[in-house]
DNA sequence: AACTCGGGGCA
DNA sequence: TGCCCAGAGTT
């Protein structure tokens, strides 16, 4: 752990066994054995919570298994096996010429490559790196719109881009709860650290905060 | 940088 | 009932 003074490391520590005390059920959703599932389960997860996306996959998963089933499947009849999700219409689209590129090029593979992934339609930075971390136990940490905004009030990171944070969080937190912080720091964002109106009085992780020391002092 | 997709969550 | 959103693509 280089690059990181030691009041750094125990502060991030800290926060890390807050998060957890006080949200002991956060979920490890969307996890998938199979890659190509994970896959296809994370591009549903656009605006949408993962409670949502299980519900839907586990009844999908019954029909469609493979990329095989996928690619040539009617955009209407998949849209209605989505609908719940939102965003079905691209969902759909996405879903089925992904599953027609890693039929074609990749002889029905998911790659594992960050560069690979973010070129299949559907897939951007966040996605690619959920599939990166889950499906291949590579280095890499989502960050999306709720990890960005409370790692950077907290002082996680000082980023102003998702890349930047991503570098910094994947730098300060132990590889072993990335997964468990990443879910902790959504559940945070949705429950008190939101984006408009953040009930920072009530909030556990005050002390350590940057955004609730520059919002206090008046 | 702003807009679009969209059903569901939530006040 | 209306606002907002656990992203990504397009203009």
């Amino acid at each position: 752990m280089k690059g990181i003074c030691k009041d750094e490391k125990e502060k991030v520590l800290k926060i890390l066994k807050l998060l957890e005390e006080h949200y002991p059920n956060a979920t490890t959703a969307l996890r998938y054995e199979n890659p190509f599932q994970l896959l296809v389960a994370t591009i549903l997860s656009a605006q949408c919570t993962d409670k949502r996306v299980n519900q839907v996959t586990q009844r999908l998963f019954e029909k469609y298994k493979a990329p095989e089933d996928f690619a040539n499947l009617k955009p209407e009849v998949l849209e209605n096996e989505i609908r719940e999700c939102g965003l079905f219409k691209n969902k759909s689209r996405n879903i089925i010429e992904s599953s027609r590129i890693i039929l074609e090029k990749y002889a029905g593979r998911v790659p594992d490559k960050f560069e690979e992934l973010v070129k299949l339609p559907g897939v951007g930075r966040k996605t690619a790196n959920v599939i990166l971390a889950n499906a291949f136990g590579k280095h890499a940490f989502a960050v999306d719109t709720h990890v960005f905004r409370v790692s950077r009030r907290l002082g996680l990171s000082d980023g102003n881009d998702p890349l930047k944070v991503e570098k910094d969080l994947t730098m300060k937190i132990p590889k072993d709860c990335w997964n468990k912080a990443h879910h902790w720091l959504i559940y945070h964002g949705r429950r008190i650290c939101t984006a408009r109106k953040p009930n920072c009085e009530n909030c556990f992780l005050k002390d350590f905060c940057r955004f609730w020391s520059e919002k206090s002092k008046t």
